[in-house]
DNA sequence: ATGCAACCTCAAGCTGACTTGAGGTCAAGA
DNA sequence: TCTTGACCTCAAGTCAGCTTGAGGTTGCAT
């Protein structure tokens, strides 16, 4: 059982808690990549479970697959990441929480004075911003203050 | 021009920066309630520009329409909301938003302490917790550190 | 009276992130 | 050898939160 075993997809599965079908979907969207056996099933390298382990911390983070592809492919190409690579995307990580934080904050700032002075003008109020929303959203679901 | 006239669904559309569409959506979903003239065109209260309003703010915090079909179903029915109501569904959203100022510290202190050691063990790794997620998400979208 | 913007309905499409199903193959133990 | 479970592909479905389009009607200003 060496270190650089390849494992099959199921192993990969129950290792990281994903689904098999969303570990395909993954590798489709190129965010993983396996070799083939004689039999045409997949084989994963052992370090894939950190690849897909830092996938789903970032999308906690609230990244989409097309934010965390940028993020992986900044690695060097078919390099397996370092710790110095980690720490890296890590700390960029780090930053998007930051942010996020802040912009919580704001709101909640913002929510206090709505309540303080119970104004109710809603169609006024900082919380709610015509102009700031004006063609930012687009279809599909609205994230979190984003 | 009182304040308790009707406004066709255009007026509504600009007075909160929604799309016309959306506003037909939300009706359907209940959200809001309109009645018809003779000729079928619907016609709004005033007041929903304040309740699409607060929709659009529970939305900026994350909330999907059903919660916050929810929120408003809890305002007596067919009363138009006062201030107090008002106070009463901001104050369980600031504590929304408290919640999630404080899931994301907790997330950022735990990346501290991952980039801290460098330890790369992801799947031991405190951040990403395969229990914690087993059979929590479900399809669709996957909202920040939910 | 007429023109035209604003309104109507209903069905279908879209994005993201997957899952489900049908129909078939592979590999390892009894 | 046989069986069973893990694996394969491809197409289609799902959910939220809308938008887009086709084809038709209203209502207000001129």
């Amino acid at each position: 059982m060496n270190r650089n075993d390849l494992i099959p997809i199921g192993v990969l599965a129950r290792r990281t808690g994903l689904a098999v079908s969303a570990i395909r979907y993954y590798e489709e969207r190129g965010l993983v990549e396996s070799i083939r056996t004689g039999g045409n099933q997949r084989r994963f390298l052992r370090s894939d479970i950190r690849r897909l382990s830092f996938i789903l911390i970032a999308q906690k983070l609230g990244l989409g697959l097309a934010e965390i592809e940028r993020e992986l492919a900044s690695l060097p190409k078919g390099r397996t990441p370092t710790v110095l690579d980690w720490q890296r995307i890590s700390r960029s990580l780090r930053s998007e929480i930051d942010q996020r934080i802040q912009l919580l904050t704001r709101t909640r700032h913002k929510l206090e004075e709505c309540i303080g002075c119970g104004c109710l003008s809603l169609d006024r109020c900082q919380l709610y911003n015509k102009e700031d929303r004006a063609g930012a959203a687009g279809p599909g679901p609205r994230f979190v203050l984003d």
